[in-house]
DNA sequence: TCTACGATCTCTAGCGACTAGAGGTTCAAG
DNA sequence: CTTGAACCTCTAGTCGCTAGAGATCGTAGA
């Protein structure tokens, strides 16, 4: 029934100072302990573990899922909320999409417009000396 | 001629504690001292500081900086590790990128297949319970 | 020349999200 | 009952800065 840290670790993929870590940050809850002091975690455990999991996979941040959980607490509410954070972190993750590629872009063309010939010449290094040389702005 | 770390901030754009933290890191070199003990300053540091802060808004590592800027000590040398230095950073970002990518993918139709009605049945809550409802993996 | 006050100095600590190790205790198989 | 793997807590380290405390320096006005 009762499982010890090492099992949840191997249920949920997670590694044990990790999971003691989301312990103290408060994305799982104090473990009840055996008589010796070892933490004890059941099936309900190993899902919210899980969940955690795959919800720093998918890139949100700690506060977010903390919110997640929060609210799946209560399954008959609207999941207006839910989406909501889901739609925010598509938002940023789009957002850094865009940043990076706007990087790429930087970085193909000095790298393109390079002779490849001495250091003194290099347009990488020129471009790197003198944001003049960027086409757009970046962050 | 010889300025003030104010100055030099100023001048490059770079924050006073950071241009400490980078001495100290190695990125800029040990700077002379006033008779006070005050950094001392001068063009050239006002340029490899400007160089180093490029790089970074570009993305590039301190360490792969400390080798862009110990490469521009010698003009005369081919430019191949420098713009290898570069086509790295550029297959890193475009590494990231792709990632990101499914990232974004995985949010939306996850978002999308969410009919919005009760938590309990949400679309959102289901997928990050279970990976099997992702379509493809993710880092 | 004195004084005031902003700028600079060093040192320490904090951020976020873990990860690694030391040194000590508990659990479970044989 | 013994053994040894797994567990416990606590501290410290990672990276690239950033923020303070408390002391000292530099410079301009009176
Ligand atoms: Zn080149
Ligand atoms: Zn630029
Ligand atoms: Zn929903
Ligand atoms: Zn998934």
């Amino acid at each position: 029934m009762a499982f010890s840290i090492g099992e949840l670790s191997r249920r949920a993929g997670v590694k044990v100072p990790t999971i003691r870590y989301y312990e103290a940050a408060g994305l799982m809850p104090p473990a009840p302990r055996s008589d010796g002091g070892q933490r004890r975690y059941g099936r309900a455990d190993a899902e919210r573990l899980t969940f955690i999991r795959h919800a720093r996979e998918l890139g949100f941040e700690p506060e977010a899922i903390r919110e997640l959980l929060d609210l799946t607490a209560h399954p008959e509410q609207s999941c207006a909320t839910i989406d909501a954070i889901a739609a925010r972190h598509l938002r940023e993750v789009e957002r850094r999409i865009a940043s990076l590629g706007r990087l790429r872009d930087e970085l193909a063309r000095m790298i393109g417009e390079c002779g490849h010939g001495r250091i003194g010449d290099c347009r990488v290094v020129e471009t790197l000396a003198d944001h003049a040389h960027c086409a757009g702005e970046h962050p």
